[in-house]
DNA sequence: GAAAAATAGTTTCCGTGTAAACAATCTCGC
DNA sequence: GCGAGATTGTTTACACGGAAACTATTTTTC
């Protein structure tokens, strides 16, 4: 499957001060995790982004598509693309309120939570301390510091 | 410019366990820190890749586009477009060496060189610890974190 | 030394995500 | 009421990045 492989370019490549650029190494750490996530849904047709949707429709029924998005940083041309496959595929159901029709409320079909239940473990240990390669202290740090950059509002600015 | 804007969305989301997801937060935390890098660079044609592939090339003259490209974790294919464009806006060389003819070794021409040499500053201070959130300290802990998630070789598995 | 296999890059095609323009609905001032 | 403007979601047209197939070269094997 994986015969030749390009583990052979011993070449030695100096990176500089981009070895200490959040941005950088952000990106990286991401392919992998994405890497990991792949490779561990492999065979499904299991998504990053359909699973958080299908979590967060969840654990908050009747939520509003746009209220999704920007929850999710989703945009919204792309998370109507989202559920479309999602409610052909059965996972999802869309349900339009009288009371303010241009709205959309979304929650999950009978198949839509077994689908989410079904995946619901590996999902929680894909990246876990281990496979990324920290230690249980050293993990939870990283959380909280993490959580501060994606979940926090608004920044300042540097000289 | 950003006239309407949906600030205004004060329905409340639950996570749940996704607050604690390394995949996802680090998902959010990284949209967060392209935008502040469109936004410092916004009336430029700078691009993250862009930046970080020049930047490579000039402390490593010469060094082969495959190379590159592992290093940097970006497919060949992708590669090959990026040097397409940089060679055609003057900033990259190509060059193909005697010894083996399917190769391309890289280097900056003097626009290049001038182009890094203006970006540079901006480039580095995008994203200061000010700028994220976090006390010097918080920065320096998570810098080491990420790092060992992106560039730490073979992880294990989870039971 | 010619055939077979490996390697380096490129081309083609596709999936994901975005911005911009659009359609539908609601709200508010009069 | 009713018309201007705001809000919600969709459509369209495009940029970014990747997988697979392809070309050109080098290395290996006999």
């Amino acid at each position: 499957m994986n015969a030749p492989f390009a583990g052979t370019l011993s070449d030695e490549v100096d990176l500089g001060d981009l070895a200490e650029s959040i941005g950088f190494l952000m990106r990286l750490a991401q392919v992998r995790l994405f890497g990991q996530f792949f490779e561990a849904f492999e065979g499904t047709d299991v998504r990053p982004g359909e699973m958080t949707v299908l979590w967060v429709i969840d654990i908050n029924p009747q939520v509003r598509q746009g209220t999704l998005a920007a929850t999710l940083n989703i945009k919204p041309a792309h998370m109507t693309k989202l559920v479309q496959r999602m409610v052909r595929d059965g996972l999802v159901r869309r349900e339009v309120p009288a009371s303010d029709r241009r709205s959309v409320h979304l929650e999950l079909t009978p198949a839509g939570k077994a689908h989410l239940e079904r995946h619901r473990p590996a999902f929680l240990t894909v990246h876990c301390a281990e496979r990324v390669g920290l230690s249980a202290d050293e993990y939870a740090t990283l959380l909280t510091l993490i959580r501060k950059i994606a979940l926090i509002k608004e920044p300042a600015a540097c000289p």
